[in-house]
DNA sequence: CCGTATCCCAAATGATACTG
DNA sequence: CAGTATCATTTGGGATACGG
């Protein structure tokens, strides 16, 4: 990993656990990414839709995460019925783009076995 | 996300839980592949050097997920003192190859912060 | 030195019901 | 529809001590 940041002697020298990295560390978090990247906006009940495992309150929970990271923006429209549209900021939208090739070779990796 | 391999209107389009991401999904998963491919090859020793925030058992037992996935391989020298080392397989250099630009993202930021 | 075995605890998630 | 509240439960992870 040439170019990496890290002297490699120093033995915090590895990109370090922080708020982020925990957050993309659980379950669906990079999931939830996902689904909104490729949506652009997304509701709420899509993307209960498209990762049925998670619960309604985890994925609540998760996305009070994203948007307190500032990688989400929650947009509430006030109708009847109710209608919330998540979407990524560019910070966000940045993230995703990093995250891409990953979820592409855990595709295709996949896709091998 | 353009160019994505997911049709959008597809419920289950998103790159789906499987056991790689669940298994990235995992604290200090990232960072022990991260801490493996700066080194190229490590001890455990080093390995808890660098990650002092997890435990023994925890680094073990995610090392052997790691090799069961076959993204390290471990190999053992019968010496005394014993040494142990571990290594990316090709598939987890490829992974870690891709992790990159997100390790990277996520440490710029930081320091933005 | 490199772990495994145990035990314990906290955190994280699931299920469900209910509300604006 | 889009959650929140609550409760139960699991699972993950920490600490420690011991074995090869």
């Amino acid at each position: 990993m040439e170019g990496f940041d890290c002297a490699t002697d120093d033995p915090r020298c590895y990109c370090p656990l922080n708020d982020v990295l925990d957050l993309l560390g659980r379950k669906y978090v990079m999931d939830i990414v996902c689904v909104v990247a490729v949506h652009g906006t997304v509701r709420f009940g899509t993307l209960e839709d498209h990762i049925p495992a998670a619960s309604t309150s985890t994925l609540s929970a998760r996305l009070d995460d994203l948007e307190a990271e500032g990688l989400v923006t929650r947009e509430q429209y006030d109708e009847i019925p109710p209608r919330v549209e998540y979407e990524l900021t560019d910070d966000g939208a940045d993230l995703a783009e990093r995250l891409r090739p990953v979820l592409e070779w855990v595709q295709a990796r996949e896709h091998r076995a």
